[in-house]
Order: structure tokens, then C-alpha cells, then sequence
DNA sequence: TAAAATAGTTCGAAAGACCTAACAATTGGA
DNA sequence: TCCAATTGTTAGGTCTTTCGAACTATTTTA
């Protein structure tokens, strides 16, 4: 349980890499990270030991449910105060990763519902700030927040979408795709070859890219069928 | 010139203990940074080797010159990261200043100026977020942020108001005692006894609580006579 | 003013993260 | 198929931060 933040940041890379279809190789890690390959691999042990990860000797790692569940938790975070530094308050994208770096594993549930929810209203419209207590004081009242990117939902999983992290030309083009918060998609292939996504946009297919899928949140719903 | 990260912490205690009045000794640093004795014991001597204490053996420990100046950055990146999370992102107060904690380090000075410049803005109207990105350029484009909390100003200092780091009341109360962006203020004494500070607002006299001293940042102005 | 309480110091030792260098396994040409 | 390059592993060591415990100095108070 017990997982020093140096720690969390190897868990949160191999997450990165897996999310990318890249292979979370030793070298790989220690490149990413700034690392050596020895610091790598002792890491991947303690990971191994805590029962995040499952690896056989010269294999590659592989993330347990576990583990993908606890990454998550930081990949989310990360995501979400890179957002803030990056598009709102203007900080380099290297940067603005790094601080959120520091900063992810301080972030309490509730605070990071807070910032969630001022990502959610800020996205949402840049002309009604004055709003902006009002309605964090109501998007605090929904119920957890298990939202992620569409990137990551399974093949077949289905939701709502409830934010869009992006700004600009990528965000008026998503919206304009139909991509906006309550919209119903659902997740139809990953295409790791062609790095390409099919999915259901309310019913119509559409194939996004992974920067693309990456800026649409989503909260997924219960199967039905 | 090489400081850890947590060595930092603790220069940055000492400094905001001298700023209340009260006596950065071994026993306060350790309460305050939840460590034990020994461990102040040692940061103590990490900071006095590299010149930024002096300390004699049971003596208080005292900043020097360059130990002040490197604390009130470290001091101002975390006020403003503190700000921003607390009052405009509203993380409750004890979570944000950890943040805060954890964030400071890694903010370069170009990301402080935004960070500042964002807080600026943000405070000057909520009315008008429309324009932040082009204000938040122009803020940019001011030379290096020398400013600091009214509270730091020596007696005799004087310089204009740029922002007010509070909200609600707290902020009503001091714009409507006339502490607004470009106001003249001048420290005419500082009364640890009572924890009061005697200022001159636009040539009147005026008296003000730590709390709202520290609130109030300054850009000071060459001394005149 | 002497004893008791408090404050500051010193001394190992442990934990964590990192490194380099040497070594082992695997992979991909030629 | 075998050699060379790449990739992964291990061993041994440094550095930093922390701690508990024993100790010394100072301050308080009875």
C-alpha cells in the first residue's frame, strides 16, 4: 500500500507508456524518468513486491488490476493540474508536467474533485467566471468522480462525456465533432498498429486519434447488453 | 547554493517564523516541520555551511543577507501557489499551503511571473476573465516582480500597492481602507509587542494587523530622502 | 540556590534513492 | 549459426534525510 512518491512516479510512467502502446521497457523507464537502468529495476521490485506489477525475469512488466487502478488514481491527477498550469494559467507544457509531478502526490480525493471541477466549469464556458463559486459548490455535490480520458475506456465500455481537457483549435473541433459534455459514446476498437480509436458518438461511428482521445473525459456507465 | 528541496523547507520556516515574531528556535522548526530535534539540528548546520545562518552554539539561529534572499522566494512562490489553490480553486487552506509545499521548488521564476500575474488579474476584477489571456500577456511584459507582502517592508520603505492576496471580507475591508493597486504606502513602524503596523497610506496614517499586512504586496520604490 | 524542567546537541544507525561498473540474457543481422 | 549490439540484472557503494537515545547547557521555580 505504502508507496513513496519516487515510487508512484515509475507506476505512473509505465501507465503512460502502456496507454501510448509502448512497451514500459527497463530502458525505456530509465530514459523517461532521468533515471539509470539499475535504479529502474529496483524500483520494478518493489512495485513487483507490493503487488502492483507482475514480471518474470528479462520479461516485460505488467501492470495488476492493482496496479492499474492505483495508476490511474495518479494519472488523473497529473492530468488534471498539467491542465491547470498549462492551459489556464499559461505555464510551458515541460514545465507545467514537472510541477504537476511534484504536486500529484500531495493531492488529497477531495481537492482533486475541487480542481476537477474547475477544469469541468472553466472548459465549459470562459464567459460566465463570475459564476464560478456557485457552480463548484454544485459540482462538489456530484457523486465520486471516476471520470477519465476516452482513451482509456475498454472496448465496448460506454459513458457520458463530462469534460474536454483541450483549448482552442483541438477543443472547437471536438466540439464541434458532437464531443461535448453529455454526450453518449461508447468505445467500439483500439487500433494500437494505426494508433487510431473507433468509437460511437450517440450512435454514430466515428475514429478519433490519441491526442484526441485523450482530451475527452468520460464518465462511463453501467453495460447494458 | 545547492539547497535540497527539503533543506528549503526549513529556511523557508525559519524565515516565516522571524516574520511573526517568533523565535525560530530548534523546538519551534521541529513542531512546525513535523521532525525530530536532531534533524533541525542538522538542516541548521547544512544552512549555516552554506551561508545562509549564522548560529552560535545555544544562539538563536539568524538569516543572513543571502538566507533572506533566498527565503522570500521560496516565501513568494509559495504565498501565490498557496493563493491560487486556496482562494480561487478553493482547496481548504492546510492541504493548499502542502501543496504548496510540494510545488515551490519546481517553479521556475518565468512560471512564477505567469503564476503572479494570473493571481494579479484574477484579483483586479472577477468580473472580467474575458480578457485574462491578454492581460495576463501584458503582465508579462512588466519588468522582473520585485513585489513582496507589505508586512516584509523595512521601516522607512516605501513603494505601491500591486495586489491584494485575500478575498471576501478581508479584501473589502482593506480596499475600502484605500490599500489598492497603485496606493503609496510607506512602513513607518513595526510593533512586535502587539503584533501591529504602523504604515502611511497616501500620506495618512494607518494601522494594520499582520494578518491584513500580509495580504497587501508591494513593489518598493527607491527611498526618497 | 539547588533541583527540576526545558532546550539544544551529539552520536550511531537505518532507510531510500541513486549511481557506476561488471556481468548475463536476448535479439538481430551477416 | 554465431557474433555483436542491445537489453536487463546484480553487486557494491555514496549521499541525504531521518530517527532514538544519551548527553549537556540553560532556564525556571520552589
Amino acid at each position: 500500500m505504502a508507496l513513496s512518491e519516487r515510487t508512484e512516479d515509475y507506476l505512473e510512467e509505465i501507465f503512460s507508456l502502456e496507454m501510448e502502446s509502448q512497451e514500459p521497457s527497463v530502458t525505456a523507464l530509465a530514459k523517461n524518468l532521468h533515471v539509470s537502468k539499475a535504479s529502474v529495476v529496483s524500483a520494478l521490485k518493489k512495485l513487483c513486491g507490493e503487488g502492483f506489477l507482475v514480471q518474470e525475469k528479462y520479461g516485460t512488466p505488467n501492470l495488476t488490476e492493482k496496479g492499474k487502478e492505483r495508476a490511474l488514481k495518479i494519472f488523473r491527477r497529473h492530468q488534471h493540474l498539467s491542465y491547470l498550469l498549462r492551459e489556464i494559467i499559461g505555464i510551458k507544457p515541460d514545465v507545467a508536467s514537472e510541477i504537476a509531478c511534484a504536486m500529484e502526490h500531495v493531492l488529497d480525493p477531495e481537492s482533486e474533485k475541487r480542481l476537477a471541477a474547475f477544469v469541468d466549469f472553466y472548459c465549459v464556458s470562459m464567459k460566465e467566471e463570475r459564476q464560478w463559486v456557485a457552480r463548484l459548490q454544485s459540482g462538489l455535490d456530484n457523486p465520486e468522480d471516476l471520470s477519465r480520458p476516452l482513451l482509456m475506456l475498454e472496448e465496448g465500455e460506454n459513458g457520458r462525456v463530462v469534460r474536454i481537457t483541450a483549448r482552442e483549435l483541438l477543443r472547437k473541433r471536438l466540439l464541434d465533432s458532437g464531443f461535448s459534455p453529455g454526450s453518449h459514446v461508447q468505445c467500439i476498437n483500439h487500433s494500437c498498429e494505426e494508433q487510431l480509436i473507433e468509437v460511437s458518438l450517440n450512435g454514430t461511428p466515428a475514429v478519433m486519434n490519441m491526442k484526441e482521445a485523450l482530451a475527452v473525459w468520460v464518465l462511463p456507465e453501467e453495460k447494458t447488453g
